[in-house]
DNA sequence: TCTGGGGTCCTAGGACCC
DNA sequence: TCTGGGGTCCTAGGACCC
């Protein structure tokens, strides 16, 4: 158990995760363009979740509306997101790497760290990609790292079914022209912030004035972009399960909703189905969250810490819609409803935001 | 925009207390 | 009122990731 630092971190990230999954069990999908994403209408309000290969080379990207991504192929095949079987099959991958001794951290459906020692992390990734093949049928990248940050961003090198050595060795040749966003926690809205100070590709970001970035994001992220910039990170791979912090369900209708009467309905049939998710972890709760989303596309997101901690549903249905109550806007037709929960951390008593704080990566 | 759903973590400001 | 200086809790919002 716990956390533990490795010389080697090797990142494996499974290629075209959900579109792979489907086409194992369509084989007369191979090679098409398939397109996973809602409930597979290409008329509804949802987005891609995963597009083939073949599909991408049309122009499809993960995020894009459905209704735009039939637009841009129109013969592809549109399938709905199957969550349940998708996780069955991770679960598979990544026993298939634990089955060779190794020390996983998952970190979603499709990727996860990978603890590694000795002197050919090569021939591990090698060994990984035909332990997870043989048990699977799916194919996955790896990324060599001597950290998390660099195994991480190694992986799209090796896209797809490769192997990709990135440390401290050749950081710089191989990121350090590169555009800040490329790095994984920089997104669109810092990288324009980093630009505003000049600070445009990963070279510049490892030798920015950190009291330029402390000024700028804060005394703990500033340290740590610049530490990004320059590849630098924990090599800690961690096995502990995941605990949640909390559950929520969302639903984007494919209709607006117009009455209150509608709104309150929709917003209890949310919080039944948040309820059975935390039951489910045997973990009362500390706050809930709801998130209202106006037409065209205005988000609010209120919260209230319970009165008391309770794993029954009537104070936390009361709560809920007392939240709806203080802040729905009467006459604003509401394109998306969610209901969020937090519960209490397994060793903290009563209060989740104790929770220690911990570096991100 | 035609803009999902499920998560995490950080920051900042106000309330409140001493 | 010409209005302290922390520390903590709560809430809102931002940003990011898959």
């Amino acid at each position: 158990m716990a956390a533990r630092a490795f010389p080697w971190v090797l990142h494996v990230d499974l290629d075209q995760f959900i579109a792979a999954v489907e086409v194992l069990r369509r084989p007369e999908l191979a090679g098409r363009e398939v397109v996973v994403g809602g409930r597979g209408d290409p008329t509804e309000r949802a987005v891609v979740s995963t597009a083939s290969y073949p599909a991408r080379e049309r122009g499809v990207r993960s995020g894009m509306p459905l209704r735009l991504a039939a637009r841009k192929a129109p013969d592809a095949v549109f399938l709905p997101v199957d969550g349940p079987h998708y996780l069955a099959v991770s679960a598979e991958v990544f026993d298939a790497v634990r089955s060779l001794g190794l020390v996983v951290e998952v970190l979603g459906w499709d990727e996860g760290f990978v603890g590694g020692e000795g002197p050919d992390p090569e021939a591990l990734a090698r060994a990984i990609q035909s332990a997870v093949l043989e048990r699977t049928r799916l194919h996955c990248s790896v990324g060599v790292g001597d950290n998390r940050v660099r195994a991480k961003i190694a992986t799209d090198f090796g896209k797809p079914q490769g192997i990709y050595r990135l440390t401290a060795e050749n950081w710089f040749e191989v990121m350090g022209h590169r555009a800040t966003a490329e790095l994984w926690g920089v997104g669109s809205r810092v990288s324009a912030r980093l630009a505003a100070h000049g600070i445009h590709t990963v070279v510049e970001l490892a030798a920015a004035d950190e009291g330029v970035l402390v000024g700028e994001f804060g005394p703990r992220m500033g340290a740590w972009y610049g530490s990004l910039g320059r590849g630098e990170g924990s090599a800690e791979v961690d096995d502990t399960p995941w605990v949640a912090r909390g559950h929520s369900r969302e639903t984007t209708y494919q209709s607006n909703l117009v009455t209150p009467d509608e709104v309150r309905e929709a917003v209890r049939v949310l919080t039944d189905q948040v309820l059975e998710d935390v039951r489910r972890e045997g973990r009362p709760v500390v706050r809930v969250g709801l998130k209202i989303r106006y037409a065209p596309f205005f988000t609010v997101n209120r919260s209230r810490k319970l009165p008391a901690v309770t794993a029954e549903a009537g104070p936390v249905h009361d709560v809920v819609q007392a939240l709806l109550a203080d802040h729905l806007e009467e006459g604003r037709e509401v394109r998306l409803l969610g209901v969020r929960a937090e519960m209490t951390m397994p060793d903290d008593g009563d209060d989740v935001s104790r929770t220690p704080v911990r570096g991100r990566v």
